[in-house]
RNA sequence: GCCGAAGUGGCGGAACAGGCAGACGCGCACGACUCAAAAUCGUGUUCCGUGAGGAGUGUGGGUUCGAUUCCCACCUUCGGCACCA
């Protein structure tokens, strides 16, 4: 062996041959069995753009490694992939191209499985779900009519963008600019009413701040019960001159007393009637000028105030003061009731607006320690509890009983109660485009709303359509295909246009895994039993708000309707963060900063791209790529090679020192990369990888080579390693004669008694400073350190002949002497 | 404005119960090998100071024998929400 060279390390010969071996030895597939506890790893499924890009890397390769070690450490893991394959960029190419977008997306769905392979992940690929498969967005559509025959879909009147020149709706990416102009024309956009579909995730609000058992990052919760915004109040109801009822929501009914006016959103029902003539026409030009706003620009007014006095009156039904109905655009038809009644004094947006149109401004809220002062001197508003005030028969309420001698007040008049009002909204699923889930439903002029019956799911897609650079669904302009007929009456109807929202595919791809040719039911629920809920799920942030609420939302109903059990799907979720350019930008095409992992693996192999993308950051943070970084992996991964496959010198003449310090490396490194494989922290798994093996280098100069403990260090060293480089470890363990495949061996056992520290270097401080260092017995007494603390020269020489006012030891660590 | 995360060498980062700041790697410098270069190997590398030593984890305070770590105030960067009644 000494005189044979060293044989190069070759991924590219390497990586291939043995994701074949595995591939035809079935390494990876997951079936069930009742004998092993089982580990349901998911990583978000990616969009099937054409390439996969080094964030997707930089998301599934340290998930794989993860689910790898869970599987050495005895689980039966279930690690699959698929793809979310619907979305406009496949009509967009389409158009641009003339490419039928089936054809688009599962030819870019062949190129991204070839690249998806070469990352040598442990994806179980029979299980693979494409969402824009017949087979699957047949159940898709499946569950759109449980929700429908649950309650829990419904149709109502709701805005899209509009361009107004190509006669057709955009989708929010389609909308460009401050001006929020047409992509395709330049046109403004304008809103406009159409029939949607619409989920009801707001019966769910409350359950979903609800995070039980959860092992969630704080981050994800706080966005979500940000998003969801929860506010806890009343409603009040009003009456307008003319009778009729206007309702509106408060956070602080205690302030009822205070209110001097109320504003309705320009697009409220009641401010037709509520207008009178000499205001109609103020009213209609700044309902105009309203609707044609977007919210960016009503941003851009910079909380200036605009508004218009109704000429119309209301009743306030615990003072019944008569005060006066404004309508104004800060007021948001989309949250509460669309009204609110303005109180001054205590609102910050209401006081700005009642200082420049000159409205009345009553304090009733006296905060305790503030001097009581008249409306007229308020230079701001005071959002603060306190006593109540100038508030008839509850005037001297104090404030921690304000509320609900209010709420009882208004019971008993009948004029409004407790309530919760949310900022999550129900969930708009209709799209108006080609290239999605048909909603399936029909309209029949008989039978009105008729969902298509199960047994006729899937409603395909025709193939047959035309790409008009209309933009209008070609769904809408096929010439047969909207026509149907109705299943209760046999008579003629028409179908839905519109197709789904594809976050409604990718709320429940986690359970087409399961069994992704199924054809009994979404899954197969035998699977379900077995793998569900998911116990590991790793993916973007930028999920947060909408992905990880649906799906959420999405088990909960399903859980309410009988198709799923337990309260959650996802028990355990992993952020990671993103990767960025060299330059520090977001990458993209046009900044011309874009890694392709393709040209990386061709040049390093997967196993160094995978190994430097766990350690070139903390996982989730992210960076900016770092090019020349990479080539210190690359030389670690051929030091391993080096390593197990070259003798050392003097083989077997180690000291007995020599040895032990290398089990006790060993051992330590096996712990600490156990905890960090446990805790996400795959960075510190591959410096500690590069630490032991300098430890080994050490130790094989120094004769190790050949003992029994390098033979140990090697074996576990190699499986350490196969999670991150899972080519270069298999093929190490077959050259050293160990039975294929390394894959399938257990993590290896941490030798707790080789571990252990026989002797530690105490650090000696003075005032806190480190002055010395001492070799010691791990197991010295506390006296004893003290006292060889005080005898070293170096402490001596700061104690400058003073008394130690203070000896402190810290076991195990550090003596520190107070003078 | 509100909510959240983060600020450590030239760079990415480590320090996992409050106890040696800078592990590991990049880069750089010097050396070995080489006719030479690459590759590889070795040594060094927070700053100031020739040195003893001193300073040092965004800034300012505090608690403590001791603070990157805990507390208070502030600054900067990033992310989310944003007239939410």
């Amino acid at each position: 062996m000494a005189n044979t060279p060293t044989p190069a390390y070759t991924p590219a010969e390497i990586e291939p041959r043995w994701q074949a071996k595995w591939q035809e030895t079935g390494l990876y597939e997951s079936n069930i069995d009742p004998k092993r506890p089982k580990h349901y790893a998911l990583t978000m499924l990616p969009y099937p753009s054409g390439d996969l890009h080094i964030g997707h890397w930089y998301a599934m390769t340290p998930s794989d490694a993860r689910a790898r070690f869970m599987r050495m450490r005895g689980y039966n893991v279930l690690f699959p992939m698929g793809f979310d394959a619907f979305g406009l960029p496949a009509e967009n190419a389409a158009i641009k191209n003339n490419i039928h977008p089936m054809q688009w997306t599962f030819r870019n769905i062949d190129n991204m499985r070839r690249q998806l392979k070469s990352m040598g992940a442990m994806f179980d690929w029979r299980r693979e779900a494409v969402s824009a498969a017949p087979e699957y967005y047949r159940w898709t559509q499946w569950f759109f009519n449980q929700f429908y025959n649950n309650g829990l879909a419904y149709r109502k009147m709701s805005p899209v963008d509009w361009c107004p020149n190509c006669n057709t709706t955009l989708a929010r990416e389609q909308v460009w600019g401050e001006d929020r102009h047409c992509e395709r024309c330049g046109t403004p956009v304008i809103k406009k009413n159409l029939e949607q579909w619409f989920f009801r995730t707001t019966k769910y609000a409350e359950e979903l701040l609800q995070y039980p058992g959860l092992d969630w990052p704080e981050r994800v919760r706080t966005l979500q019960t940000n998003w969801i915004g929860k506010s806890v109040g009343a409603h009040v109801t009003f009456h307008t001159e003319h009778g009729a009822e206007l309702r509106v929501f408060t956070t602080r009914p205690d302030t009822l007393w205070g209110a001097t006016f109320m504003v309705l959103a320009p697009e409220h029902p009641l401010v037709d009637s509520l207008t009178t003539p000499d205001q109609a026409e103020a009213v209609r030009a700044y309902q105009q000028q309203a609707s044609r706003q977007t919210d960016v620009e009503r941003e851009a007014t910079n909380k200036e105030k605009t508004g218009v006095f109704t000429g119309g009156y209301a009743i306030n039904p615990v003072n019944e003061q008569r005060i006066p109905v404004w309508i104004a655009d800060y007021v948001l038809m989309t949250y509460g009731t669309g009204a609110i009644m303005a109180v001054p004094a205590h609102d910050e947006r209401d006081f700005d607006f009642a200082r420049k149109f000159g409205l009345e401004i009553r304090p009733v809220i006296l905060p305790e320690g503030d001097p009581e002062i008249s409306g007229a001197e308020m230079t701001a508003a005071v959002p603060a509890h306190g006593m109540m005030i100038n508030s008839g028969e509850l005037s001297g309420t104090p404030g921690d009983q304000a509320y609900e001698k209010v709420i009882t007040l208004l019971e008993k008049k009948g004029a409004g109660h407790a309530a919760v009002n949310y900022r999550l909204r129900d969930w708009l699923i209709s799209r108006q485009r080609y290239w999605g889930a048909p909603i399936p439903i029909l309209y029949c002029q008989n039978c009105g709303v008729v969902p298509v019956p199960d047994e006729q799911l899937p409603v395909l897609l025709p193939d047959d359509v035309e790409w008009l650079p209309t933009g209008e669904s070609p769904l809408k302009l096929h010439p047969t295909w909207r026509h149907a007929t109705c299943p209760q009456c046999g008579g003629p109807a028409e179908r839905e246009t519109d197709t789904m929202d594809t976050f409604m595919c990718s709320s429940w791809y986690h359970l087409r895994y399961l069994s992704p040719k199924y054809d009994q039911g979404p899954f197969d629920p035998k699977e379900y039993d077995y793998w569900m809920p998911v116990d590991t799920y790793t993916g973007g942030i930028e999920h947060a708000n909408m992905h990880l609420i649906y799906t959420r939302f999405f088990h909960k109903a399903c859980r309410d309707i009988g198709i799923t059990e337990g309260p959650e799907p996802m028990m355990q979720l992993r952020n990671q963060g993103m990767v960025l350019g060299e330059d520090s930008e977001k990458m993209s095409k046009s900044r011309g900063n874009v890694v392709a992992p393709d040209n990386l693996v061709r040049q390093y192999g997967a196993d160094t791209v995978r190994a430097y993308l766990m350690f070139f950051a903390r996982w989730d943070m992210g960076a900016p790529w770092n090019n020349s970084g990479i080539d210190g992996t690359a030389r670690w991964l051929r030091r391993v090679w080096t390593i197990v496959l070259e003798k050392g010198e003097r083989p077997g003449t180690a000291s007995e020192e020599t040895i032990r310090v290398l089990r006790r490396k060993l051992h330590q490194s096996l712990k600490s990369i156990t905890r960090d494989f446990e805790t996400f922290e795959f960075n510190t798994i591959i410096s500690t990888l590069m630490e032991l093996q300098n430890e080994m280098l050490k130790a094989r100069a120094a004769g190790a080579w050949g003992t029994p403990a390098w033979n140990e260090a090697v074996n576990a060293y190699l499986r350490m390693l196969a999670p991150v480089a899972p080519h270069i470890a298999e093929e190490l363990w077959a050259r050293i004669g160990q039975p294929y495949s390394v894959h399938n061996q257990p993590w290896p056992e941490v030798d707790e008694a080789a571990a252990k520290v026989d002797e530690i270097t105490l650090v000696l401080q003075v005032n806190g400073k480190v002055r010395d260092r001492l070799v010691v017995p791990a197991d010295i007494s506390a006296d004893g350190a003290k006292s060889a603390a005080l005898a070293s020269d170096a402490v001596q020489k700061f104690l400058e002949g003073k008394q130690p006012r203070q000896v402190i030891y810290v076991p195990g660590k550090l003596v520190n002497v107070v003078v």
